[in-house]
RNA sequence: GCCCCCGUAGCUCAGCGGACAGAGCAGCAGACUUCUAAUCUGACGGUCGCAGGUUCGAUUCCUGCCGGGGGCGCCA
């Protein structure tokens, strides 16, 4: 990568300096490259200079100069100079910038990956709702980020599995069956009351016709647990598909009582006891948290015997580790924020490192519609779900998972959002997504022009890339090559909202070289630097295929 | 009371300790006989919540305060 490159130049550029006298022998502080705000400054910067200062008793600026004076040659290094107080900025060089674009059309499937993960297996836990309802627009975001997140670390060379982990037994559950039967009986024309915290949601009136369809009258025999089956069935179906329409599939659905089921729990819970983590109190087994660093002690079994949902949680991330995953992200709500520390304490407790363990927490959506918050809750039957929403903001052209993928993507998952659905329907004409779709379809739409005119790929393969000397182009060519750096950095800092604003970045450049440098010509003498184009916009076309391809984004080649 | 997140342009939000703080939308003024105007250009718009501290240098790190959201169960 290109800024590690760097990084190792200026250690080299250093020690030359100073073995050759030109500077003191200090300690080199880590060495920071990054990119200065303003382009005047080059593509590169490094602050060195200014952190050396105190170690060698020098001006920056003197520092600077001289590591300059000692910088090794590269082929893809142009101009460095040293800019008060003492920064050095490195410009990349025109003709390697050029070049890159044989090494993006080299590889149209892979440009910008990485192996950072060197094929370990990795695991993204998201979405992970229980079945008692439909997917809300609370869930988009996790959905959204999770399944971004996984598409990251494949890129940087990470063996992911997705998985969804659910709980189809419970109280809770018991109440959808509940409420799912009154529902049922209703039809038949017996009425009775939702239960107390039952689900008033109208999806329930529809799973109860369609079973009423199939069964009849013979709904009046049937018990709880067949209710209670229908409705989770019923329930994960619509999920499934919800998930389908937003681009999203899992490898794994693991249900927790599984987890019961197959002895884990019952295993947890004794190895805790052994481990002196775990002690008795008011008829309950408690987890000794305040021995692992945290503030109180949990209850991990109550006074009737059952767990509580820490140990669960515990088994399953003590199963996770099992399966040899050694990278787990979870994704969860920032509801999430004071369980997960437990979670993972009672992990360490039974003696496993949880340092590959990483949680994303997520702020909440405030769904605004006609000026007014929507409170929303499953228990009430009052939401709006994922599936709603993607109605609204479909349009012939563009399946609504775009705008919605796109949108969610564009802010930090620590800052709340606040969601406005008026908004969000009214103005999807002007969404960002469509600014950076139609760069791409764009770009397709010159391909295709020089295809008629015989420029197919075949005829312009061997284009010049060294004619790619304007502004423009090159200006776009510093976007493109960004796209290593962009992946690597959004996959390690789990960030994947960083992708949208690339994206957004390098559609921008490309219509600037389309409003700057005409591609197609009918003048024989332009031939060549057509040609040359013709390859920077297949290119293009990759990069920007690539970043919406990693956000699930499609990439449309009309619009 | 304690814990987590946020407070940046009218609105929604980017911004990895650096060099004059950015984008989109809204609003204003312009550009289609030319490869897609879902585009482009220009102007406008900001005491980066407040006050201290660390640093050569702070929107960024630390502390306190003020606002907003979410948590602090033998619910999950």
């Amino acid at each position: 990568m290109i800024k590690d490159d760097l990084i190792s130049l200026v250690r080299q550029a250093t020690q030359a300096a100073q073995t050759a006298g030109d500077l003191p022998a200090f300690d080199l502080p880590a060495v920071v490259v990054d990119h200065p705000k303003n382009p005047e400054h080059g593509d590169y910067a490094t602050n060195i200079a200014l952190q050396s200062a105190r170690a060698a008793r020098l001006a920056p600026l003197r520092i600077a100069e001289q590591i300059v004076k000692h910088w090794p040659p590269a082929d893809f290094v142009g101009r460095v100079s040293v800019a008060p107080p003492g920064f050095i900025n490195i410009a990349l060089d025109d003709r390697w910038l050029a070049h890159q674009v044989a090494v993006i059309q080299a590889n149209p499937a892979t440009y910008g990956n990485s192996n950072a993960g060197c094929g370990r297996k990795a695991q993204v836990e998201f979405v992970s709702a229980n079945p008692t309802g439909p997917l809300t627009i609370g869930h988009a975001w996790g959905a959204v980020l999770g399944d971004t997140i996984a598409n990251l670390l494949t890129a940087t060379g990470w063996d992911v599995t997705r998985e969804y982990y659910f709980n189809n037994g419970g109280r809770q559950m018991r109440l959808l069956g509940e409420s799912l039967q009154v529902r049922c009986l209703e039809l038949l024309g017996d009425r009775r009351p939702i239960p107390p915290d039952g689900y008033r949601g109208d999806y329930l009136r529809w799973v109860a016709a369609t079973l009423y369809a199939e069964y009849g009258d013979a709904l009046a025999e049937k018990d709880v647990d067949f209710f209670r089956n229908k409705a989770v069935d019923a329930i994960f179906a619509n999920i499934r598909s919800t998930l389908d329409r937003l681009g999203i599939r899992f490898d794994v659905y693991y249900n927790e009582l599984d987890l019961y089921y197959n002895g884990k729990i019952e295993a947890a819970v004794k190895a805790l006891a052994n481990s002196g983590y775990a002690y008795e109190k008011d008829g309950a087994v408690w987890l000794r948290a305040t021995e692992l660093g945290l503030k109180q002690d949990r209850v991990i079994i109550k006074s009737s015997g059952e767990p509580t949902y820490r140990m669960p949680d515990i088994a399953y991330h003590v199963d996770k580790l099992e399966r040899g995953f050694e990278y787990i992200v979870d994704i969860f709500g920032a509801d999430h924020h004071a369980t997960w520390p437990d979670v993972l304490a009672g992990v360490r407790a039974l003696g496993y490192n949880t340092d590959g363990i990483k949680v994303i927490l997520h702020q909440f959506i405030t769904l605004m519609r006609e000026g007014q918050e929507v409170k929303m809750s499953t228990r009430r039957g009052e939401f709006v779900t994922i599936d709603e929403l993607l109605d609204d903001i479909t349009t012939e052209a563009i399946p609504g998972k775009d705008v919605m993928r796109f949108m969610l993507l564009t802010r930090s998952p620590d800052s709340p959002m606040t969601f406005d659905m008026d908004l969000a329907v009214k103005q999807s004409s002007e969404n960002p997504v469509y600014y950076v779709q139609y760069g791409h379809a764009r770009i397709c739409s010159i391909l295709r022009k020089a295809a008629e005119e015989g420029f197919t790929p075949e005829a312009y393969a061997d284009g010049d890339l060294s004619l790619l000397t304007h502004p423009s182009e090159l200006a776009l060519l510093r976007r493109m090559v960004a796209l290593p750096e962009v992946i690597a950095t959004a996959a390690e800092q789990l960030a994947p909202h960083q992708l949208s604003g690339y994206a957004t970045d390098l559609a921008t450049q490309f219509h600037l070289f389309y409003r700057d440098c005409r591609v197609l010509s009918s003048d024989p003498a332009d031939r060549e630097l057509t040609k040359a184009r013709l390859r920077l916009c297949d290119a293009a076309r990759i990069v920007l295929a690539r970043t919406l391809g990693l956000m699930g984004v499609s990439a449309p080649e009309r619009m």
